[in-house]
DNA sequence: GCCGTTTTCGGCCCGACTGTTTTCAGTCG
């Protein structure tokens, strides 16, 4: 792990033991800060730790902070930390991520019942020991029960190609009760997150009461675990959390913007009201309340200066409207206009795709003429390598009578360009599988990772920088191999992989399949820093792989991707060129 | 603990819902 990460860790522990000894919320919540700004952070910490005064110059860390992490890097540990440690039982920070247990209950559950871990919380919610307690009856006892199993169960976050299509279902469900203007989806899904921890949907017009009740009777629905009367939520059969907000349609925008979050990008946003005399809720910007009018100015009937859009909120702050990818509070309310960022109609070509030939199920001409029905104009047919054995990859003699193939089908086919390439394995010491001579027949080369995937972070980087550099690679595909929630993948020095793509001219792909998602959204901000071209890719084994790009458009966005340095957004004539002109560029 | 278009002290985002309350504390997003 590296140091950024581990700090996160420590500060984060370092949070969640200072909630429960009872520490001051602001305290604590400075410390979760530290955690997010470092987990976060693009730069080496261990590195900045050499630099004078760069620590603290990082937004959210201040002089506190910052002398704990140099304690760490000079000695490896925290004395603070370790005196928290003593105070509290090992195992009741996990006690913390129980749903509906906070840090007060928790700490109540220690002191009063010797809680100490998850385990003594199950034994004594068993014996029944709990009830009577201040604040805890049947009701509290029985939710902490459920909890538990769910955490049991699921434990964490679904992926966001799982989400969508559930969140989908969902809106199509509550669209189709009479009256209603409008269903949308927020939250974390909206902001294109990898992975997503609820769905959160937003309705309004027609009859709040009819809408809950209609959203409560989805049949993914699997229990109800509060339902008021303008807001519902609901297990579902897989385990995920689903809000349901309904509101009045005039102030729509407030509530959708409110709902998408982030929680940071919203505190933000309420900062910046207030320092400009305003007060913002989810139900609009309001002229900033009297000291004396404590209640929420919409209960007044005061009118808000802006409510119906997130434009009109957006304006009203003096900001440009924000694309929900980017509300994560990275500096994004210092944009002066909104950006053009990538999109999916934009994308004119798929660059990775695989056949029969090696673990695909289309043929070439399958595949050709489903691209060419998307409206792509250019299709990179690049099946595996032949050290991809798992994969059925391609020997040189079957790889040539393949590409022969491809060009036949080139040649044969109208309103399509396919390239004739290679998907070819980056061996772990970082030559290619493929002499240099065959690959140079080839139109196309994406180059990836398959194999050695936990390799040393320096060992990683030097093997991916052969690849970048090799003067017959067009793309670097999915850099660092790893699965969401399955497979940590390399950690190689992006920023040095980076720097020397800009410098090559080969592209960095983003893999759109929800599974990798890799490039990731901080990385792609890295990338175009370094001035690199970016390639985003369905790496296309069947046909309703296709539908992947939207997942991979979204993680492009939150990195900051515009269409002017995505190759995928450039026209056919214009992406040959590139093509040919990256070998020459090199060949120099 | 962090931070500064009132500030180096005194603030720090805001409302819905629930359960156990007889007016509100705790949790969540």
């Amino acid at each position: 792990m590296s140091a950024n990460a581990t700090l996160a860790a420590l500060f984060e522990e370092m949070a969640a033991l200072l909630e429960l000894t009872g520490a001051n919320s602001f305290r604590v919540s400075a410390h979760a800060k530290v955690a997010r700004v470092l987990g976060e952070l693009d730069a080496d910490v261990e590195a900045l730790g050499r630099e004078p005064g760069a620590i603290e110059a990082i937004e959210g860390i201040g002089e506190g902070s910052a002398g704990r992490i140099r304690e760490w890097l000079a000695s490896g540990s925290i004395k603070d930390l370790e005196s928290l440690r003593k105070q509290v039982p090992p195992g009741l920070p996990e006690v913390l991520r129980v749903p509906g247990l906070g840090p007060k209950t928790a700490r109540l559950l220690w002191k009063e019942a010797g809680v100490v871990d998850l385990a003594t919380l199950k034994a004594k919610l068993a014996s029944g020991e709990l009830l009577g307690l201040p604040r805890m009856g049947e009701k509290t006892l029985a939710k902490i029960r459920e909890s538990l199993e769910f955490m049991e169960k699921s434990g964490g976050r679904a992926r966001l190609g799982e989400a969508a299509p559930v969140a989908e279902s969902l809106a199509r469900h509550l669209r189709a009760v009479k009256g209603v203007a409008r269903v949308e989806v927020a939250g974390s899904l909206r902001r294109g997150r990898e992975t997503i921890g609820d769905l959160d949907l937003l309705a309004c017009g027609g009859d709040p009461a009819g809408l809950i009740e209609a959203f409560r009777s989805h049949p993914e629905v699997r229990s109800v675990l509060a339902a008021g009367e303008t807001k519902c939520s609901v297990r579902l059969a897989s385990g995920m959390q689903a809000d349901l907000r309904v509101v009045d349609s005039s102030c729509f925008g407030a509530a959708w913007l409110y709902f998408t979050g982030s929680k940071e990008h919203n505190v933000r946003l309420r900062e910046r009201a207030i320092a400009r005399g305003l007060r913002l809720n989810e139900y609009g910007l309001f002229p900033h309340a009297e000291a004396d009018e404590d209640s929420p100015p919409q209960s007044r009937g005061v009118a808000p200066v802006a409510a119906a859009s997130e434009e009109e909120i957006y304006e009203a702050l003096g900001l440009p409207w924000i694309p929900p990818e980017l509300r994560e509070d990275h500096g994004e309310l210092s944009l002066r206009k909104t950006p053009t960022l990538v999109t999916v109609e934009a994308i004119r070509s798929e660059l990775h795709a695989h056949t029969r030939a090696s673990d695909g199920t289309m043929s070439i001409e399958e595949i050709a003429r489903l691209a060419r029905d998307r409206g792509f104009h250019t299709l990179a047919i690049t099946d595996h390598s032949r050290s991809s054995v798992q994969a059925n990859g391609l020997d040189p003699a079957r790889l040539r009578r393949h590409l022969d193939a491809v060009r036949e089908a080139d040649a044969r086919l109208d309103g399509i360009r396919l390239f004739a390439g290679s998907e070819v394995d980056i061996l772990a010491d970082g030559r290619l599988d493929y002499e240099d001579e065959l690959l140079a027949e080839l139109d196309w080369v994406v180059a990836s990772p398959h194999v050695a995937l936990r390799q040393d972070p320096k060992v990683a980087t030097e093997r991916l920088l052969a690849a970048v550099r090799h003067p017959l690679v067009h793309v670097l595909g999915h850099p660092t191999g790893r699965l969401i929630g399955s497979r940590p993948g390399l950690e190689p020095d992006i920023e040095a992989i980076a720097k020397a793509a800009a410098e090559c001219g080969t592209a960095l792909e983003v893999n759109a399949n929800h599974h990798r998602l890799d490039l990731r959204d901080r990385h792609v901000r890295i990338a175009l820093e370094a001035g690199c071209w970016i390639a985003i890719n369905c790496d296309v084994h069947s046909p309703e792989q296709f539908d992947e790009l939207r997942y991979g458009v979204v993680t492009a966005r939150r990195g900051g991707l515009t269409p002017d340095r995505c190759l995928n957004c450039l026209d056919a004539r214009t992406l040959d060129a590139w093509r040919k002109a990256k070998r020459k560029k090199v060949h120099k």
